[in-house]
DNA sequence: ATCGCCTCTTAACCCAGGTTAATGCCGCCG
DNA sequence: CGGCGGCATTAACCTGGGTTAAGAGGCGAT
């Protein structure tokens, strides 16, 4: 039994028109979601009010409140669609229940927990090393078809500034490239 | 079998002192270390050669580089004694090897990987939506013997500012707190 | 004791990014 | 068609933090 079976078995399949919320910040869904199709972005609420956003998610990753899920705390972001979506939710103790009788699955959820901590390790790295400019660069570097799939508001609220300043990065780095 | 059976098995004893590197950045070593006692550091260099602190590590913690355990690559960051240290070396794969036949052990890796994922979670949103002011704050707040453990250089260091960044900080606080 | 080294603080100046606001553009809706 | 709302850009001004440098303890070594 692989990831695949599991959730042709135990997934509830659920479909999220563009704009719509799977939760919000606050809210006390356990459940986790695997990205059929579509696109959606996870993002905080600053006590101020701004908006910054933790990831963007594509078809094939898994995502979910992990505070809710594993310690039935409130979510500490929200989750909304940018594009219609096709997602498939399940639940993270069911999972792990499921997976202590199958080595292939136990395997999936341990790698698919390293492979989170990975990529927020290097999140950690840029937020803390690199300046906006340097994030904005491996941004494009690492996810090119990004531009065109979201907006300027968007991308900066990913590399925590303001389109202002992301729209003076542009320039600089224009001006210097030509 | 539990994690401390298994420390004690398979577990490597490792004294380090003061001052000494476990390993540095771009090393291959793929161990994990358990903290029996002691304190350290784990910190990036950037290009500018600037020190920047991932975390600091106390006693009961485990570390090591994810990168160098599970995909073979050079560590991303450097390890580093701050007081005389003792250590436990294991390997990770074996542990998961191990943890395979052992489903008390098997569920004490994935709630490492977890509590390590919630850590990580939990910096993003502070180097992402809070000033360094408020990160200063919650980082007193959350570990209120650190001032008098460790140099204002590190606790800037870990908070992405300079020494001079922070004094500014604290004059600030002070001012308004009295 | 005193020298040297290190840490912390403070000041002066600089720069990246935040804020506010104006402009132009595009797409949508009536 | 015209109007309107959202997005991107640009400019002007402000602010937090970086940089450099100076001075003030603290402390171990000679």
């Amino acid at each position: 039994m692989d990831f695949s079976d599991y959730l042709k078995d135990h997934g509830e399949r659920r479909e999220f028109a563009r704009g719509s919320h799977v939760f919000r910040q606050g809210d006390t869904d356990p459940s986790l979601y695997f990205v059929h199709a579509g696109f959606l972005k996870a993002y905080y609420v600053t006590e101020s009010g701004g908006e910054q956003i933790k990831s963007f998610l594509e078809a094939g990753k898994v995502i979910g409140s992990l505070t809710a899920a594993c310690a039935a705390e409130p979510a500490t972001f929200s989750l909304v669609c940018m594009e219609d979506c096709v997602l498939e939710r399940f639940s993270y103790d069911h999972l792990r229940d499921v997976a202590a009788r199958h080595p292939l699955l136990s395997e999936m959820v341990t790698g698919l927990l390293l492979d989170l901590a990975m990529k927020k390790e290097r999140r950690e790295y840029e937020l803390l090393c690199l300046s906006a400019e340097q994030r904005y660069q491996r941004l494009l570097a690492r996810m090119p078809e990004l531009a065109a799939r979201v907006t300027q508001q968007d991308i900066a609220a990913y590399l925590g500034i303001t389109p202002v300043a992301l729209s003076r990065i542009k320039k600089r780095l224009a001006e210097r490239g030509a």
